[in-house]
DNA sequence: ATGGCTCGTTCGACGAGA
């Protein structure tokens, strides 16, 4: 059994003790952190070697964004992608030795968008779609077992956000996100194992707003995901959100996504 | 129905998140 989790952090450094806290209760073997928010030296890699985490691929850069990914197996950094072609640190790629040997491991942060849905209007938004327009032609070529996981910002399917109707317009569950990131995973037969194991219309919020108001009102959006090459997802044996962690003291606005794979 | 919090920057607003 392997056990990947994924998590927008949104400071890694703030939040360590959350991350231990999480490492201990789900043991997963391996964990994909999104906005770590700081540059390779500053991450707390002896807090995670201490509790196991040994192997460490940190993609990184001051202030913004960041990924990591962290593992109690080896394994092996084999790419990092700039699918916004402007340096932004937003993906890391391994392949992970030993059990689950094989499998590679794709970390992604893309971007927010922006406010306006308008390429025009906001360069953003373009610089969104254009992220995942040049995963699509990566994803084409994929040849290996492939598990994607990370913060993708598009909530798809319209019980993926607390009101479909009124977020038509709003960045993140507009038409033309849903198509690009609908192209995207055409391009390689992605399954979504959120929905695979938590099936429409099942409550699968992985973000809140910070603001209190939305909040109280449980308006959550599903942004991050874990999609699985089609001869991957078959092994996927339990998929879980944990939401809880959105109640902890100063929590990071995303929760952890953590599936178990049979291999 | 609602951009009303929160982060890192680096010491006080500001850009960014989504």
């Amino acid at each position: 059994m392997v056990t990947i989790a994924s998590w927008n952090i949104n400071s890694v450094r703030l939040r360590m003790s959350q991350v231990a806290r999480l490492l201990v209760q789900e043991a997963p073997d391996v964990l994909c952190l999104q906005e770590i928010k700081c540059q390779e030296h500053q991450f707390p890699a002896e807090a995670f070697a201490e509790l196991g985490y040994v192997h460490q691929v940190i993609h990184g850069q001051k202030g913004y964004h960041g990924v990591a990914t962290v593992s109690r197996i080896p394994l092996r950094e084999c790419s990092r992608h700039d699918w916004q072609d402007n340096g932004e640190a937003r993906h890391v790629g391994v392949e992970l030795l030993g059990p689950g040997g094989g499998m590679v491991l794709e970390n992604v942060y893309i971007p927010a968008g922006g406010d306006t849905p308008d390429r025009e209007a906001n360069p953003k938004f373009g610089q969104k779609l254009d992220f995942i327009e040049r995963m699509t032609r990566w994803a084409d070529a994929l040849d290996r077992p492939t598990l994607i996981v990370g913060d993708f910002n598009i909530a798809p399917l319209d019980c993926d956000v607390y009101d479909h109707k009124a977020l038509l317009k709003v960045v993140s569950h507009t038409p033309v996100e849903v198509e690009t990131l609908d192209r995207f995973r055409y391009a390689h037969g992605w399954v979504d194992l959120g929905r695979e194991h938590i099936p429409a219309p099942g409550r699968c919020y992985s973000w809140w707003s910070y603001r209190a108001y939305w909040r109280k009102k449980d308006q959550g959006r599903r942004l991050d995901h874990m999609w699985a090459s089609p001869e991957l997802a078959p092994h996927a044996r339990a998929h879980r959100v944990i939401e809880e962690t959105r109640d902890w003291e100063q929590p990071s606005d995303h929760v952890p996504l953590v599936t178990e794979f049979a291999l």
